[in-house]
RNA sequence: GUCGGCGUGGCGGAAUGGCAGACGCGCCAGCCUUAGGAGCUGGUGCCCGAAAGGGCGUGGAGGUUCAAAUCCUCUCGCCGACACCA
């Protein structure tokens, strides 16, 4: 007998054969029409970059244990799956590689990753797979831009834009970084002037700052970016009459409308259209040398806050409307153009760059609101915060918020100004000089001028030469859909965001021919419950997707406000300290773990490794462990006499009854039901260690493998299978059980078989912890009064004590006084 | 600089304001064995102690509370986002 072989899985013969088996009977073939309520579990579709690794595994695995507890759990889940395969490194590849087009080189890649996430056994619905790149998507891309350009969202404008010289193309203001190129950290981006197409997403700025209060299962930390983002700040713009030219002045934007009075001087940022007609002859030559070394600076050099300010004098003088006051006008860049007015009064007193410029330049500072209490002397620094108004006519006295309001009143009544509420969120530039993405669907006419491309005529397809559009006349010359004349097609693509700005609602009615998606079905999944991806998409995928659901909301398209009712940023898995990628080389392949370990382990050591929202480090002992804990289930579930036997080699362990058992059988439910919805996924991984180990010390106490045990190892297999699916199953049929484990109803919670039923009570005296004492769950206070003084320990711990005198029963207090 | 988050054993980490350190890794001791990098049992926060037991303990200092890792104030350290947005 002590021969004997330990029954043990292996990987490389079951998983296979599983994957295969829930591939034929389509596991998670979503229906559109199931009488069960709809449960929609999102990943964020990734770009296709090939072979996986266990850091990509992450991720998906938590979409994957949820929809298949969803499913146990009797809802319809939709789980889907897409390709974000537009984008720049397919043509990086195609430069680097001559005959290679970035078609090519993507669905390779797309091949590859499917493969590998087969093989870790996540289950996707792959009959509503998308892929961006292709012209049964992209027509719909297209067709959402002429949706934007009809609606009045999409416009073309001349703007100075970042461009990467790179990358050769213009980028989006969330796509700079520091002023550099978001693709590569050490390009600084150039400015350029271009005509370029815009999304008014600032149309929507109110509506995605207000509905952000709606999501409340979302990150705070997102929550607080996006709202940053945005920026959304209360003041007032003011006219300054410009001194010596008679009806003409200039607008400023002031969030400090209180503190008017202290205005000493006034800049213009150097791009400000009037900067010519305030500049007197004599300083004409110096504006214009200053506006020229500004042009030339980079974006870094002149956002850099550690840089002293600079700026000249342009000789004019504008008039302060509230007191008359004429005041010198100044350019600096440290204003900038693009916000608010670009123009800003300065009040050094109480604004720390104006006091900087005004220290540099020896210009006056006035102090028009005095702090709370005890005033400062010196004037060392600005002071920003609120106080009484001082020096500042009628509204001398004033709190500071009160004084907002009086003057903003004032002001508008006196036609010299209003209040007016700024953004630092500006519309989206979606403009891309390359070649791979989707073309927009506009036609140039010599006589009826920007052209949508009809929608019969969509997709506007991309050529088959790799090149550049605008290097492709083949390509571009067409005829105009209006009149008919020559007429040259939009030879930028949009910006593979939009492309991710509504794939989710692609997948409702993924094949459909005739319109972006049916809004019947897309109702009926939307929103998406849980949205889970990297939290680096927690500004630019995330509230352009939302403002695409309010468009098209406001379109009659879909009932969605907002996209996503919860989300979560999963960390990333690091091994040797650095994030696991192909270029640190630090990966560990789906393909190599899964022929080593094998998948289950896998999935089960990534939930286990740490907190889902965290970073964790990948080491091998720790997956070793893993696998021991699933080899010990499958022994305890297939082969337990074999722990039986090892108990009298050893000696017993805790001794375990079957009604501690049914107790942990029945907690366990509990809590990993609840953690797994939660994502809390190496928690719960703790409970079904802890259930084994009851199930382990209660064969070793010599309990009975009777119904109460099966119950225990049929609830510890469907439990464990969300995780490791290909164990579960296998041991499910081994069991002799009929039927796929993933068709198997969820253990049902039994609230009053988790109770325990022994409470304790703590007997607290002067804050130390005294005695404990077992009593029956569910007495009254008096009950437990009266078990607590019938003890002679207790009665000896109170006595002569000091006058806390208190118990403790569960969650609730009793005072005991005497 | 501003805004957010986080500081718990040798390590990863648990803890609706209620026995800090679950679960696992590692380590120590033992058992078993045709010796496997296997399995099993016990131990493992720190200090004193042979033990029983006692003291200390969640970055630091205060505070609230019968009770604080958890709540509040200040402070130090780390991480992240934004960064002249008037």
């Amino acid at each position: 007998m002590a021969t004997r072989r330990r029954s043990v899985y292996v990987p490389q013969e079951i998983e296979p054969k599983w994957q295969k088996i829930w591939a034929e009977r389509g596991v998670m073939t979503a229906s559109d029409s199931s009488p069960k309520p709809k449960y929609y579990d999102l990943v964020m579709y990734p770009y296709p970059s090939g072979e996986l690794h266990m850091g990509h595994a992450r991720n998906y695995v938590m979409g994957d244990a949820l929809a298949r507890m969803k499913r146990m759990q009797g809802y319809e889940v939709l789980h889907p799956f897409g390709w974000d395969a537009f984008g720049l490194p397919a043509e990086n590849a195609a430069m680097k590689v001559p005959g290679l087009h970035p078609m090519k080189w993507t669905l390779d890649n797309v091949a590859e990753s499917k493969r590998d996430l087969k093989m870790m056994g996540i289950l996707y619905d792959w009959d509503r797979e998308v892929t961006s790149c292709m012209p049964d998507y992209y027509k719909w891309t297209q067709w959402l831009f002429l949706l934007m350009l009809e609606r009045g969202l999409a416009y073309r404008a001349m703007a100075p834009v970042n461009w990467c010289p790179v990358d050769k193309t213009v980028l989006a203001n969330e796509q700079v970084i520091n002023g550099r190129c978001w693709r590569h950290p050490d390009v600084e981006v150039e400015k350029r002037d271009l005509e370029q197409w815009f999304l008014k997403i600032t149309d929507y700025a109110d509506r995605l700052l207000d509905d952000l209060a709606l999501l409340d299962k979302w990150p705070q930390k997102v929550r607080v970016m996006q709202t940053n983002w945005i920026g959304r700040s209360q003041g007032a713009e003011v006219d300054f009459p410009i001194d010596g030219l008679s009806g003409e002045s200039v607008r400023i934007y002031t969030t400090r409308p209180d503190t008017l009075f202290g205005a000493t001087f006034m800049v213009l940022a150097p791009e400000h259209p009037l900067v010519d007609r305030v500049t007197t002859e004599k300083h004409r030559a110096r504006v214009h040398e200053y506006i020229e070394t500004a042009r030339k600076e980079t974006e870094i050099e002149r956002l850099s806050t550690e840089r002293e300010k600079s700026g000249v004098a342009t000789g004019g003088f504008a008039i302060n409307p509230v007191n008359g006051e004429k005041i010198p006008i100044w350019i600096a860049d440290y204003v900038l153009v693009t916000y608010g007015t670009g123009a800003i009064m300065a009040v050094p007193a109480h604004d720390e760059r104006d006091f900087e410029f005004a220290k540099r330049y020896d210009l006056p500072i006035r102090e028009v609101i005095a702090p709370p209490a005890g005033s400062q002397t010196e004037l060392r620094e600005a002071y920003v915060g609120p106080g009484a108004m001082v020096n500042s006519g009628q509204f001398s006295g004033l709190d500071s918020a009160t004084g907002f309001e009086r003057i903003c009143d004032w002001l508008e009544q006196q036609g010299k100004g209003k209040r007016s509420v700024k953004y630092r969120l500006r519309d989206w530039l979606i403009s891309r000089q390359r070649y791979w993405g989707a073309p927009i669907p506009v036609v140039y006419c010599p006589t009826h001028g920007v052209v949508p491309v009809p929608v019969d005529q969509l997709p506007v397809t991309l050529p088959d030469t790799y090149a550049p559009l605008a290097e492709q006349p083949d390509w571009y010359r067409t005829t105009c859909p209006i009149g008919g004349e020559e007429a040259k097609r939009e030879t930028d693509t949009m910006d593979t965001f939009i492309d991710s700005s509504w794939y989710y609602l692609r997948y409702a009615s993924p094949h459909d021919d005739a319109q972006a998606f049916d809004p019947e079905l897309a109702n009926h999944w939307m929103p998406v419950d849980q949205y889970t991806g990297g939290v680096e998409h927690a500004i630019l995928h995330l509230l352009y997707s939302r403002f695409f659901v309010k468009v098209l909301h406001d379109a009659g398209m879909v009932d969605a406000i907002e996209p996503f009712m919860r989300l979560f940023n999963q960390g990333m898995v690091k091994r040797f300290g650095q994030v696991m990628s192909k270029s640190a080389g630090n990966g560990v392949s789906i393909a190599q773990l899964t022929g080593e370990q094998g998948a289950d382990a896998g999935r089960v050591y990534e939930m286990f490794i740490g907190p889902p929202e965290e970073d964790v480090e990948w080491n091998e002992s720790g997956l070793n462990g893993v696998v021991k804990f699933l080899q010990r289930v499958w022994r305890l579930v297939l082969e337990p006499e074999s722990i039986v036997e090892e108990r009298s080699a050893a000696g017993a362990g805790a001794r375990v009854d079957t009604v501690l058992l049914k107790r942990r059988v029945a907690q366990t439910i509990g809590r990993v039901t609840e953690h797994y919805d939660e994502l809390r996924f190496n928690t719960a991984v703790a409970f079904l260690m802890e259930l084994t180990n009851t199930m382990q010390d209660y064969l070793q106490s010599g309990g009975a493998r009777d119904a109460e045990w099966d119950a225990a190892v049929r609830t510890l297999v469907k439990l464990l299978n969300p995780l490791s699916p290909h164990i579960c199953e296998e041991m499910w049929e081994r069991l002799g059980e009929k039927g796929l484990l993933a068709d198997q109803p969820w253990p049902e919670f039994d609230a009053a078989a988790a109770a325990e039923e022994k409470a304790e009570l703590v007997i607290q005296v002067e804050g130390k912890v005294r005695d404990r004492l077992e009593i029956q769950v569910g007495l009254s206070e008096d009950e437990a009064l009266k078990v607590a003084l019938a003890s002679e320990r207790v009665r000896a711990a109170l006595n002569g004590r000091g006058p806390s005198r208190v118990f403790y029963v569960k969650d609730r207090l009793i005072n005991l006084v005497p």
